[in-house]
DNA sequence: TTCTTGTATCGAAGAATGTCAACATAGACG
DNA sequence: CGTCTATGTTGACATTCTTCGATACAAGAA
């Protein structure tokens, strides 16, 4: 997901040329899966941590939520593509997936040719 | 909003450090308000918009939803902090706020010293 | 003033989401 | 084999969200 170029060749452009309707709902589905609190921080709490793997027995113990809920809300971010799982014995290990940051910031980030900077430039 | 700074006195790390919950709630807040297609089409059409505006006039028959819906659409971009309006005469006018989405693509952006570029790099 | 057009707000219906308890599954250990 | 622990899945409920029609507000025209 995420894959399908823009209409410039490059990248799904947001900042710079009208979303396409399909791009737009693949998109949505990430950035939803980042607009919740709980998932934020797991993805901080996974991103942020220098092997670059954190175990669920981890995660779960920082937040007054149910088991199955932060369960949940993994699958949520690993649907999403930013994250990935891998069980290794008994415990499973989630680490980040960092092309989907990367793209996510790729497309927040606007290009320095992008006549923003005036944007009370009436002087048709 | 999301102007406090993070613990290493910057920004709110979202990928270098495990994200504090109240942060977490306003980032949530802003990342919910782009996980709508519509919401991001909106977006991307007053981004990608040379002179920097866009009249609601012209953003309204862009899709096939009802004048009420795109101006709560509008509403729930402009809370975020990621456009702001102006009413000149009749019409009403939507631009993009770039500090926010910079702030955004900072977030997503993880700094070159993060040793996720090799997440397979299993020689310990 | 009244009329018309552009935009925002209100109230409600249906859909989607977050959360939990209960249960299922996977693996380790006897 | 059985048992225990760690995760994932299911079903249900309450909350929130998306959308609409109806209405209100703002501003120009007659």
């Amino acid at each position: 997901m995420l894959g399908q170029d823009g209409p410039d060749g490059c990248c799904p452009a947001l900042l710079t040329a009208p979303l396409e309707t399909d791009q737009a709902e693949t998109l949505a589905k990430v950035f939803k899966a980042l607009g919740d609190p709980v998932r934020l921080r797991l993805l901080s709490m996974i991103a942020s941590r220098a092997g670059g793997e954190v175990c669920v027995c981890d995660l779960t113990p920082a937040f007054d939520l149910s088991q199955p809920t932060i369960s949940h809300h993994l699958k949520l971010l690993k649907q999403a593509g930013l994250i990935d799982s891998e069980r290794r014995g008994t415990w499973v290990y989630y680490r980040l997936l960092p092309e989907m940051t990367d793209r996510l910031a790729a497309l927040l980030t606007r290009p320095a040719e992008a006549p923003l900077t005036e944007p009370a430039g009436a002087a048709s």
